[in-house]
DNA sequence: AGTTGTACTGACGCCATGTCAGAAATGCAG
DNA sequence: CTGCATTTCTGACATGGCGTCAGTACAACT
C-alpha cells in the first residue's frame, strides 16, 4: 500500500522531471508520508529505480514474442516485435530514461541494468543462428551484431522517447526496423521494406 | 600546468576505477595539491568531464575524415572511418565511458554529450543523402537512420572499451561494419561483407 | 626591502543521505 | 471499552562531499 503509493509517486515524478532532480526528500514529498519512511521499503533511490525497471521489464519481453517464439514468417514476427518495443518505449520512456541515467552512479544498478540489456542479446542471438542455419540469414559471428542491435534499440528509444517532448513513433520505427531487416534478412528485404513504405 | 596536471590525475583516476568513485578530494589526492584548487581551474567534476570530452573529440571527427569527406569508394571509405573510430575508442573507452556515465547527473554536461552525439547525425545523414541521390543508398529518412547507427556506434563501443577488461576489436569493428554496410550499401554489401570475410 | 599580483589552502556552512530511538496507529483479547 | 502487542511511521541526529572565502605563501618587478 504504502510501497506503491511510493511507486506511484516516483514514476509520477519522472514523467516530468530527470533522475538527477529527484531526492527522497522530494519523492516523498509527493506522498502522504515522511522521508524516513522511503527507507523502510527501499535501501535508497536506486533500489526504487531497480523495481520499476522490473515493472516494464514483463511488459518488452511479452511485446518481443511474436520474433523471438519463432511461429510463422521471421520478418513480419520481426516487425511485429519491433513494433511492439516502440510501443512500449513509447509509454514508459521516462522510465527507462530514469533508469538509464540512474545506473552509472550505482554499482548494483547498473549490473542490474547491463544485465538487463544482455538478457535480449542472449535470445537475439540465438534467434539469428536459427535463421542462419536456415539460410534465411548471413553467416557471421550472432552475438556482437545482436548486441549492437539492442545497443541501437536502447539508445534510440530512449533518446526518442526519454522526455516530454516524443518523437513520432513511426519515423523511429521505420529507421530501426530498416536496420535490423537489412543486417539479418538481406535478401528479402527490398521487398519488405517496400511494403512498409518510406 | 597546475590545470593539466588535474586534468592527467582525472584520466589516471578513471581508467581504472567509475566515475561514480570519482570526488574532487581523491582527485586531488593524485595530485599534488589541496582540493580547493580544483575550483580554481573547473567549476565542478562535470566541468572536468567536459574538457576530457573535448580531448577526445578531435580524435573521432579526424578518424571520421574519411568517408564523410567523400573522396574515392564510398564503401572503402566508409570501412575507413569505422575501423579508426573503432580505434579511437580502444584508446579513450574509459573516457567516453565515464563521459556517458557523468553526463545524466548533470543537466550542462548532458546537453554537451547530446549535442556531440547529434553532431555525428548531421553528418552522416548529409552523407547518406548525397549517396542517395548517387544511387548507391535506397531511399529512405536519413537522419532518424544516421541517429540509429550513431548510438549503435556510442553504445558499442561504450560498452566494449569502457572497462578495464576490453573486448576484441576485430570483433566489434566486423559487427558494426555489417551493420552499417548491409543498411547504406544493400546492393553491394554482400561482396564487401565476404571480402573482409566472418 | 617593499609592493603588487598570483597561486594556493584551512576552515566553514550547506544539503542530502541513511539511521535509530521512540511515538502513533492498528488490531485483538478480555 | 480497555489494556497490550505489533506494526507503521517520524523527529532528530551523525556523516560526508560540496562549493566558498578570507587569508597565507610565494614570485616578480621596482
Amino acid at each position: 500500500m504504502t510501497r506503491s503509493a511510493i511507486l506511484d509517486a516516483g514514476s509520477d515524478f519522472l514523467r516530468t522531471r530527470p533522475f538527477r532532480d529527484l531526492t527522497v526528500g522530494l519523492l516523498m514529498a509527493g506522498t502522504e508520508y515522511s522521508r524516513p519512511t522511503f527507507y523502510l521499503y527501499f535501501n535508497d533511490l536506486h533500489g526504487l529505480m531497480e523495481t520499476l525497471l522490473g515493472e516494464v521489464k514483463g511488459e518488452i519481453v511479452d511485446g518481443a514474442r511474436a520474433w523471438l517464439s519463432n511461429e510463422g514468417n521471421a520478418i513480419s514476427g520481426l516487425q511485429q516485435s519491433l513494433a511492439a518495443l516502440v510501443e512500449v518505449a513509447h509509454e514508459h520512456g521516462t522510465i527507462l530514461k530514469a533508469v538509464a541515467d540512474a545506473a552509472p552512479s550505482d554499482a548494483r544498478l547498473e549490473r542490474v541494468w547491463d544485465t538487463f540489456l544482455a538478457s535480449f542479446d542472449e535470445v537475439v542471438s540465438a534467434r539469428i543462428a536459427q535463421d542462419q542455419a536456415a539460410g534465411l540469414t548471413p553467416e557471421f559471428d550472432p552475438l556482437p551484431v545482436a548486441r549492437a542491435l539492442n545497443r541501437m534499440d536502447a539508445g534510440v528509444l530512449i533518446q526518442a522517447f526519454g522526455s516530454v517532448e516524443k518523437a513520432e513513433k513511426d519515423k523511429v520505427l521505420s529507421a530501426i526496423m530498416r536496420i535490423w531487416l537489412s543486417t539479418l534478412y538481406p535478401f528479402d528485404a527490398t521487398a519488405s521494406l517496400e511494403r512498409i513504405g518510406d
